[in-house]
DNA sequence: AAGGTTACGTA
DNA sequence: CGTACGTAACCTTT
């Protein structure tokens, strides 16, 4: 799951893991019978005999509250049962049902995080114990039991009576740990016997044992479970009970659990059956169009008309088979390659009129449209992007997990294609029917997903940014960047040179071959052979990326490290230019694909290939931005990029007053920062002082920890804090606004960007902490990652038109996240500039200025600046 | 063949 | 123990 919430705000954690550990144990141990047994309340017989028992427990947060008759409900619905009794705790119930259990010679597996369960281990009854978090489950077995603690699962109370507990609040004997209690109990035959001959106890430990004998007697008491409790269910009323499918959809659905535990959950508890949903599909009222009569059948459609196009897209071009038209009263379908010209040319008329229309993920078959001459005006909703600005965690905004999610229908029909193809039947049928059922669904997707996001402000956000930007996007990847391949062959070629040698060098070190990008083959060279000191752990080993390998050659100065960093840098720069080499399109340019659902925060993504990461850090990286060029026609390529724009977004979210004036200064940004933390003239700000502080300054919007920062700079946690304190003591309007930020966030559940754009973070109430502190950070990041964002994606629009209406020939070509690049149409140079510091400087009105930096060259490279 | 892990490129 | 992404190689599992 992508969410631990739903639209609703229901937080399901809890009750997402739950039923996946549940439904794991389920499938992994077949058991015949099943309860589960819950606490009532903290109001137990234990209590009463002890008034601290569980006092230091957290009070029981909401969260998890809220999730305790969901959690009983999908135990309903799977039928199992569950229990609970007044005056116990949840574990009594369990401890009188496996003695039950083990009476009538059954196998018993108890799974609890609690350890005094361990008394109820014996050959026929094992303790599932979570360990790692819960995602494994450790098997208490008596000998595991006795191998762990040093006693026979009986005895494990008694020890745990001596050492104390400190989850129920029951101290032990102080110098007393599970070493010692365990000894004792070995050697006196028992906890009995040991008080009984508490004088015999020798050492310090002794002692203090006879000086909290009573603390002892009184844990005894109260880690022993109650065994004979009377329940209303026995035994042979916990089979299974039927399992209620259309019931568990139901709520399924309402937790909005889907994907790979809805399936997993189905294995287990309904035999493998499909899920599917509660209603069942759209219901379809198709028309035949008569040749020759699609015009009149278009211009009578009322309404938006949801669209679906049949193709294929990708690569900045498409091709376009069929498209289906829908409105709640009827539906069709028109081949587009059989159409005769009167057709052709309505249908062409239609699609670039005004007409109101709706699609799914507009961009693809905008391409496809596009190549084969036609142009679609009048896009007045893309559910793929209402549903993004609704809910933009999501990892996938499929129509057919829309069309659940939001209608609670299945959207039927592509499994049935895809065997159809299969087995050699292109059946037109199938396919018209398919498509009609896609444009229905998109028409009243539209109606769900329009109250969706206007209910989360997202209404301007949607119609006057995102939407309009589909075309602007689709026009870049149509257009694509020129590279020049026999450069970047060549460079590849110097790169794969460099790489033989560096490997040559790292063999010869250590007389023999290894293959160097194996992580594996690696940790045994280096830590196993070479002895060298281990590094920060990783799931598998030890890591071996290039912080830690640069540690290593500070400690050891092993020349196979240096060699090994070498071979690293030089196989990725020529990996990376492979790669590009082979999406070079027979026009001889790249088309990427931008992707505008992807990133939660607002942000694109760019894909097949990513052009948003090409090397610019290093000279020998910046060799590979030289192979995109300028194209035939083009006098130049144009880049120009928002200088500080997340800076500049802060100072004027916080409104600090002194940041606010460090841009109005107009002088360099870390050192004026600096010279104000460190009280000194900016031009005396040494370089130590402007990069600790520009570290700091890039540092705050993603959340940055003492730790983190000391990292980067290579000093102690404890500067780094004091360096951090100084920060915020000179920019205090930042601390309370970062502060703020989460404050806000955590009441509201979402944060928010500079035009309105959302970001939902349950997690910031997760009793977890680790969770709890990702979506601090994730809150503190986002409204300036996102309004970034914003920021950028209004430049695009502007400058577009901008470019529109002047009638420049020249072109958008790519975006990365701060920055835009051009490519310059002969003698537009200056005017494009003037065109572009207007669109990317007035995208907003805030309190700083959006200052724009421009640089022009025959590459990318040379339009640095 | 698919999926997870590690490493690393960008803003 | 710093946010947001995408890609590739390796390696284990299916």
């Amino acid at each position: 799951m992508e969410n631990f919430s739903t639209v609703t705000g229901q937080n399901t954690n809890a009750v997402y893991g739950f039923t996946s550990m549940l439904t794991n144990v389920v499938r992994d141990e077949r058991p015949t019978h099943v309860a589960v047994a819950f606490d009532l309340s903290r109001q137990t017989f234990r209590l009463e005999e002890y008034a601290e028992y569980k006092a230091k427990r957290n009070k029981t947060p909401d969260e998890f509250k809220s999730q305790l008759p969901l959690i009983q409900q999908v135990l309903d619905r799977f039928g199992i049962r569950h229990l609970s009794l007044a005056g116990y705790e949840a574990d009594d119930i369990i401890a009188t049902l496996v003695t039950q259990g083990l009476d009538q010679d059954m196998e018993v597996l108890i799974l609890t995080g609690d350890r005094d369960s361990l008394q109820l281990v014996t050959e026929h009854s094992t303790v599932l114990y979570p360990t790692r978090g819960v995602s494994e489950l450790a098997r208490m077995t008596p000998a595991v039991v006795e191998e762990k603690y040093g006693v026979p699962p009986h005895r494990y109370p008694e020890l745990a009576a001596l050492v104390g507990e400190d989850s129920d609040n029951l101290p032990g004997v102080p110098g007393v740990g599970p070493k010692t209690a365990a000894k004792w109990i070995a050697t006196f035959d028992g906890l009995e016997n040991l008080i009984t001959q508490v004088d015999q106890v020798p050492g310090k430990a002794g002692e203090s044992l006879r000086a909290h004998i009573d603390d002892v007697l009184r844990n005894r008491r109260l880690n022993a479970l109650v065994r004979d409790l009377s329940l209303d269910l026995a035994i042979d009323d916990l089979g299974r009970a039927e399992w209620d499918r259309g019931a568990t959809v139901e709520l399924l659905d309402e937790l909005e659990f889907r994907g790979e535990l809805r399936t997993r959950i189905f294995d287990v508890f309904g035999g493998g059956e499909e899920p599917v949903t509660v209603e069942s599909g759209f219901e379809l009222n198709p028309i035949s169009v008569d040749e020759g009569g699609l015009g009149t059948f278009l211009q009578g459609l009322e309404g938006p008309v949801g669209l679906y196009v049949r193709g294929v897209w990708g690569s900045g071009t498409g091709r376009v088979d069929g498209i289906a038209f829908a409105t709640p009263g009827l539906a069709a379908y028109v081949d587009v390659t059989t159409l005769n010209p009167v057709d052709d040319e309505a249908l062409a008329q239609w699609l670039a009129g005004p007409a109101p229309k709706q699609m799914h993920d507009a961009k693809g078959p905008l391409l496809a449209l596009w190549a084969h001459g036609w142009t679609i005006q009048g896009l007045v909703l893309d559910t793929a992007l209402a549903a993004y600005l609704a809910q933009p965690d999501q990892r996938s905004y499929e129509l057919a997990d829309l069309t659940v999610r939001y209608l609670r229908r299945e959207l039927a029909g592509d499994v049935a294609e895809e065997q159809a193809s299969l087995f050699g039947g292109e059946d037109d049928d199938q396919h018209s029917t398919n498509a009609m059922l896609h444009a229905r669904a998109v028409v009243d997707l539209a109606e769900a997903l329009s109250t969706e996001v206007e209910r989360a402000g997202g209404h301007q956000l949607l119609t006057e940014i995102e939407q309009p930007l589909v075309s602007v996007l689709g026009g870049m990847e149509r257009i694509g960047i020129a590279v020049d391949t026999d450069y970047l062959e060549d460079l590849e070629r110097t790169f794969a040179d460099e790489v033989r040698r560096a490997a040559e060098d790292a063999y010869e070190v250590i007389g023999k071959e290894i293959n160097l990008g194996s992580p594996k083959q690696l940790q045994v060279v280096l830590f196993d052979e070479l002895g060298m000191p281990k590094t920060k752990r990783t799931k598998t080993g030890y890591t071996t990326d290039a912080d830690a390998l640069q540690d290593l050659y500070k400690k050891t100065e092993h020349p196979f490290l240096l060699h090994l960093l070498r071979h690293r840098d030089v196989s990725r720069l020529r990996v990376t230019i492979e790669g590009l080499l082979k999406t070079v399109q027979p026009d001889g340019r790249i088309h990427t694909t931008f992707n505008q659902t992807i990133a939660a925060t607002g942000r694109l993504s760019s894909t097949d290939p990513n052009l948003q990461n090409i090397p610019v850090r290093t000279e020998e990286g910046r060799r590979i931005r030289a192979g995109f060029v300028v194209g035939a026609g083009y006098e130049s390529l144009m880049t120009a990029d928002y200088s500080q724009i997340e800076m500049r977004i802060m100072a004027h979210l916080s409104q600090d007053v002194l940041l606010l004036d460090a841009f109005k200064s107009g002088m360099d940004f870390h050192s004026i920062t600096a010279s104000r933390v460190f009280g000194v003239p900016a031009d005396e700000v040494s370089p130590e002082q402007r990069a600790k502080i520009k570290a700091m300054n890039y540092g705050l919007a993603y959340g940055l920890s003492a730790f983190g920062l000391s990292q980067q700079l290579g000093i102690t946690p404890g500067e780094a804090s004091v360096l951090m304190d100084e920060y915020f003591e000179t920019f205090g309007g930042i601390r309370s606004y970062l502060g703020g930020v989460v404050d806000e966030a955590r009441s509201t559940g979402f944060t928010e960007t500079i035009m309105g754009r959302r970001r939902y973070l349950p997690d910031l109430t997760s009793d977890n902490r680790q969770r709890r502190e990702m979506a601090e950070r994730m809150a503190l990041n986002a409204p300036i990652q996102g309004s970034a964002a914003d920021l950028i994606k209004v430049a695009m629009l502007r400058t577009d038109a901008a470019l529109k209406d002047a009638g420049l020939a020249s072109r958008l070509l790519l975006q990365v996240h701060d920055e835009l690049v051009f490519e310059v149409a002969p003698g537009e140079r200056d005017r494009l500039e003037e065109v572009v510091r207007a669109g990317m400087g007035g995208a907003a009105d805030l309190d700083v200025a959006l200052d724009v930096s421009v640089g022009t060259g025959r590459s990318w490279h040379d339009a640095a600046h």
